[in-house]
DNA sequence: CTGAAAGCGCTTACAG
DNA sequence: CTGAAAGCGCTTACAG
């Protein structure tokens, strides 16, 4: 069978290629009969354009790289859907880049990967999409890009999150109207611009409600269950304890959960545990986890859409977009018991 | 910054493209010192070959792709670690599409996956593994694949499994030693082949240690949480109750302990649970799962290697590999309660 | 509205 | 051991 090529179809409709070109591109300039007869033998001869022809004349790859280091696969996995639905509507395609921020490698990595790759665009996930560095050295070599999840100050790129700080601010309310006071804080990792947000989220929430801010129920996580294991354990050993635990993220609220169970308390009777971003894991356990539902695919699938947008005409003008975050109530929050009473 | 092509290598190195395509590709016939000056203009120029132009001349894009449908993000994220790891080792890229089996939309999508990303191959993870009618459309269309955690009979392409039935076997005999006898079981789904070997399994260790088979243990379920919390809900209400359970994947054993903590069954005391996969949540739940640890990564890094060693030299002969799994104790099994003593 | 020529950055097939 | 020519399947820039 042989291929079909563009000089194939030329020669069927007794036309030039540059003619099928134009109908391939849909460009002006080409009478509707002329574009009906290179129509009629696309279909007969089912042709498709080659796409690597195509990206050597134009100096493109219809690739777009998805760059991310985090430990969640859930996470990982929404954004590459999202991704990979905006991808496929541009006849796009998606190459997946995990990679690591820290250790001085990531901007040689970032290189190379550009040399040998000839991506046309980069989508950024956190942490990446908080670096400074990163995006300054995309910048320097005019690299398309868009920002996920990010609140990192750089207005003339595209960024696309999801109010974070309102999300933290709301879980905190909520366990306030449960009736608890002290109620303890797991941070998320250092480098993601997320974990300041529910921070101060959840010290707005206390402010406004007159609450005392306690340094002491604060503890250092990095969004690994690993991490929420360690501060499970300083929290729970903590005197007197909390009656409510929010972590920054579903997957350390999971390890609140586990140890909490192991020592036997009961969870939310006498600890109420809230998460973040509506993981499987939250109503995979019993009790199921109270958390903020973030649109993950929504948030990728638009930042790509706009990154492909800018990419074919970068003069457009950029956006920043801030979508919704949702409050998720499950079993694992309720009022605070009566002891003082 | 002009771009360095293979004609201003061959410019400064004072040679023609033709002998700078012979180093670049490690061809012989380069005389020592011709070759040493070429990799010193590489060096000076930076110089990386556009992957675009060379895939147009050869046909090849350089592209592997990965299939999959799959419930679990974990299996998906490891499939995808493993993978990028061979793709990298020779330059390839991955670029991932999940998809349906069912539908009948499979081999219209595979197609024009082909025809708009010319993929240089293919690799297939279960159920796309498993599907005869796929591969038998791809040996048609003389697309190069590996299957991966795949039992079909299909001796003349590339297979990396583990050893299912086998894990199951020790999985169930390892309850069958804590004194267990009536041990539920919850099947995968169906389009699987692994589903099979693993009941297979679990039927083989009750027959060598004379424990009665009974088809009332046995539920349906597709290796989804929700299959599995419905499997749950059969099983735990059946009477009299068995004392343990082994469910086709750790998804699904989580299920079956959620249901167990949220009718108050003390698991393992009154219940062991053991799955199989060592996803994340067996160690993220408490009691931790028992379960078969499969070497994921590692299978499908293997696939994609000797895929594209396939690729690269077509009259190489095929591998059928077949690796071990392992049993991982942890608390969701016991010895049986003694009730009837 | 249409097309002939040149080029994208490589490789293949051939000649010397 | 080395190179000039042609080609991969498209697009760009120009001419008519």
């Amino acid at each position: 069978m042989k291929k079909v090529t563009i000089n194939s179809v030329a020669l069927h409709a007794g036309v030039s290629k540059k003619t099928v070109s134009r109908v391939l591109n849909n460009e002006p300039n080409v009478s509707p009969e002329t574009r009906e007869k290179v129509l009629k033998v696309f279909k007969e001869l089912d042709y498709t354009p080659n796409p690597i022809a195509r990206g050597l004349a134009r100096n493109r790859s219809f690739i777009i790289g998805c760059l991310y280091d985090n430990p969640s696969k859930s996470y990982i996995t929404r954004v590459q859907s999202g991704a990979l639905e905006a991808c496929h509507k541009y006849g796009y395609n998606l190459l997946i880049h995990p990679c690591e921020l820290r250790g001085g490698e990531l901007i040689a990595n970032i290189e190379q990967l550009l040399q040998t790759s000839r991506l046309d665009g980069l989508v950024l996930t956190p942490p990446f999409s908080d670096s400074q560095e990163l995006v300054n050295f995309l910048k320097k070599k005019a690299i398309p890009y868009a920002r996920v999840a990010s609140a990192l100050k750089d207005d003339d790129s595209i960024s696309v999150r999801s109010n974070d700080e309102q999300g933290a601010f709301e879980i905190t309310e909520h366990l306030i109207a449960l009736g608890h006071q002290d109620i303890a804080f797991i941070k998320g990792h250092p480098d993601h611009s997320a974990t300041e947000l529910r921070f101060k989220g959840y010290k707005r929430a206390l402010a406004e409600h007159q609450i005392a801010f306690q340094p002491r129920l604060v503890a250092e996580g990095n969004f690994s269950y690993h991490s929420g294991a360690d501060s499970a354990k300083t929290i729970l050993d903590l005197q007197p304890r909390p009656t409510a635990v929010f972590a920054s993220n579903d997957y350390m609220a999971a390890a609140v959960l586990k140890l909490a169970t192991q020592r036997q308390l009961r969870v939310p009777d006498e600890l109420s545990i809230a998460g973040f971003d509506n993981a499987p894991i939250a109503r995979h356990i019993w009790p199921g986890l109270t958390t903020i539902a973030q649109p993950v695919e929504e948030m990728t699938r638009m930042a790509v859409e706009q990154l492909i947008m800018a990419i074919s005409e970068p003069q457009e003008h950029v956006f920043q977009t801030v979508l919704e975050a949702k409050l998720i109530c499950r079993e694992s929050t309720a009022a605070r018991a009566n002891a003082a009473n």
